[in-house]
DNA sequence: ATGAAAGCGCTAACAC
DNA sequence: GTGTTAGCGCTTTCAT
């Protein structure tokens, strides 16, 4: 039996044909009107009126997958993410994705920890329900599936990474100033066994990171790089407290400071700081990374690197949707700058004077 | 010109015809092959090994708009939150992640604040991209969009608000249980004037709260409950200090402990007791509410009430998995429950015993 | 100014 | 066992 009737019965979603059923119109012109191209004085207000009223006494709304099928784009963009669990991403996320809405795009975000070793959690992407991704994350980023997103159209946007292929673009801060900063500034208030702490990663990074900015100012300051101060923990508070354990074991040369990798694990470190009795910054000096707003609810508070992440989000949304509609971009890597934050985790940022501002933007 | 060449070229991605094209058989054989259906002794192991080579040769992946229009189904899920900020929901998506790739379909998670009075943020959801929806946060969970997804076909399921709608699920834990225990745990300790810090929402709540089972407490003590002492905050750090500033604000006449509406916001009252110059516990006691990781890292830790979060985001799945596959189930609420976790803001949990304990799991 | 028709890439029914 | 065919719901020429 051949079956004129509305789908809608089926589905229980009205289609486009339904409308025009209603409307007294072909289904084209219901895509007409509802897509805004009727403006290019093609389609008379008398029946846009009656479409739009039609539609409206359905509830239609577009099959998604339809017209993603049809058009070839979904209009949506997917941010992957290692972890849900870093505020930092919170505020990359709700910039990118007012940035995305105003070009028309939505954003959704996947948490997604690729795990070394194991298959890579990017795998089940290839369906690309999406138009464009960013990526953040080290070992999301240096995934082989990304290359092929890209071969196959995809828009590719790392987060902190650069990639060897070109049509993946990078949006980054400048980690290895940050690193510079926060070493220097403990170094400036008269540390000179400065240890650091560091995400344990297992992919080798693409650019300069923060130990390298950490080794820069030892070096300009004429202090011995001791690997032995070099840590990595777990990217967490558990983490961040644990790598300070082990600083504070017996056995070691104690530090007098360590440079987190983030406010997170420096969270962390003031934590197990106070269970071994010291005080911060008096016995111990901390610096953290990112400038979360947790940083400002510590006891004492975090002195730390401050990111533009607004910016980032916004910036790494721009270069997606110009990869996506063929804007071609010289600029393949867009680095931001940070900012030093003092507050109380270092001490004294008021009455000790740094010999020379290291480069950063001031509001 | 009429063109059987392989789409590859205009899109970058090899379509299942060109896979068929390559090994010589049918689209409808591929199609058979790379879904597992082949095991249906249906097809030759001989041609099954070359549909596969072809495919892997081709780099073929097949896309995801065709096949869920075809299908009726995205196998994806979507998680709507209020926001990314909350570590909370981190282990909720997390688990809920978990529980769903068990089942074939992903997680995706999209950020959405529904403000009061401006359009609904959920009403660009109407696509359906996706299969199911697990909405969390009052103003999301009360959208009407959410009633019309249902309508369409769309499985919810809405975290910790309950619909009037019978084909939206509710998964929650016992918000009114958790605010007797608190409230209850600071009686026992002898407080008696307590106030409440809770978020300020604009949807009148569908099931009992955190404040039922803090006006239960008070009762059950024989405490009057005094309006002036339930204060409304922005859910954030900054919210929860802002509350307690108030609290301790000239003309009030001071509570002894507070009872928050989160861990996030306890963190913030946590602080601006600090700089009120407040000890806590001696001078002022804090009960959080969730039990997210931040809490065993301040000073002091935090006294909270814990949350089975990774069961909230299993059982999510798993009610939203059952409406999808149309295993009809009788139970619309699940109520998960939480218990107390003494640390040290509320003082001297281990000596003090509490009259009698109320409902909780202990591992 | 609008309609007819083709087709995006896939899968489910039905032939053979 | 495998190929043929139809069609999911939409948009987009092209005709009228």
């Amino acid at each position: 039996m051949r079956r004129g009737a509305t789908n809608a019965a089926q589905t229980g979603a009205p289609t486009s044909a339904d409308v025009a059923r209603l409307a007294g119109v072909s289904p084209a012109t219901i895509s007409l009107v509802l897509n805004g191209r009727a403006s290019k004085v093609r389609i008379s207000d008398e029946t846009r009126d009656k479409v739009i009223a039609a539609a409206a006494q359905l509830g239609y709304t577009p099959n998604h997958a339809a017209r993603s099928l049809r058009q070839r784009r979904t209009n949506i963009i997917t941010f992957v993410l290692p972890t849900l669990d870093n505020p930092y991403f919170s505020d990359v996320v709700r910039a990118a994705q007012t940035a995305a809405q105003q070009h028309g795009y939505a954003v959704s975000v996947i948490p997604a920890k690729t795990k070394p070793g194991e298959f890579h959690a990017l795998s089940f992407l290839q369906g690309a329900a999406f138009d464009g991704i960013i990526v953040a994350g080290r070992e999301n980023c240096t995934a082989p599936e990304l290359r092929q997103l890209a071969a196959r159209g995809v828009a590719v946007v790392a987060l902190q990474e650069q990639s060897p292929d070109p049509s993946i673009q990078s949006v980054s801060v400048d980690l290895e100033a940050g690193g510079y900063m926060a070493t220097r500034h403990l170094i400036d208030l008269g540390h000179r066994r400065i240890a650091h702490v560091t995400e344990r990663l297992h992919e080798p990074g693409t650019r300069r990171d923060r130990l390298d900015g950490y080794r820069r100012a030892l070096e300009e300051a004429g202090l011995a790089f001791d690997p032995s101060l070099v840590l990595t923990a777990e990217n967490t508070m558990a983490g961040g407290s644990k790598a300070i354990e082990q600083l504070l074991g017996p056995g070691m040369q104690r530090p007098t400071a360590a440079f987190m990798y983030n406010d997170q694990m420096a969270v962390g470190a003031l934590h197990a700081l106070r269970l071994h009795g010291l005080s911060v910054p008096d016995d111990f000096a901390i610096v953290g990374f990112d400038g979360v707003a947790i940083g400002q609810f510590t006891a004492p508070a975090l002195t730390t690197i401050d990111h533009p992440r607004e910016e980032l989000g916004r910036l790494a949304i721009e270069a997606l949707i110009g990869a996506l509609e063929k804007r071609p971009s010289d600029v393949r890597e867009h680095l931001l700058p940070v900012k030093l934050i003092v507050r109380e985790s270092c001490g004294g940022g008021k009455t000790l004077l740094p010999r020379r501002q290291p480069r950063t933007r001031t509001r």
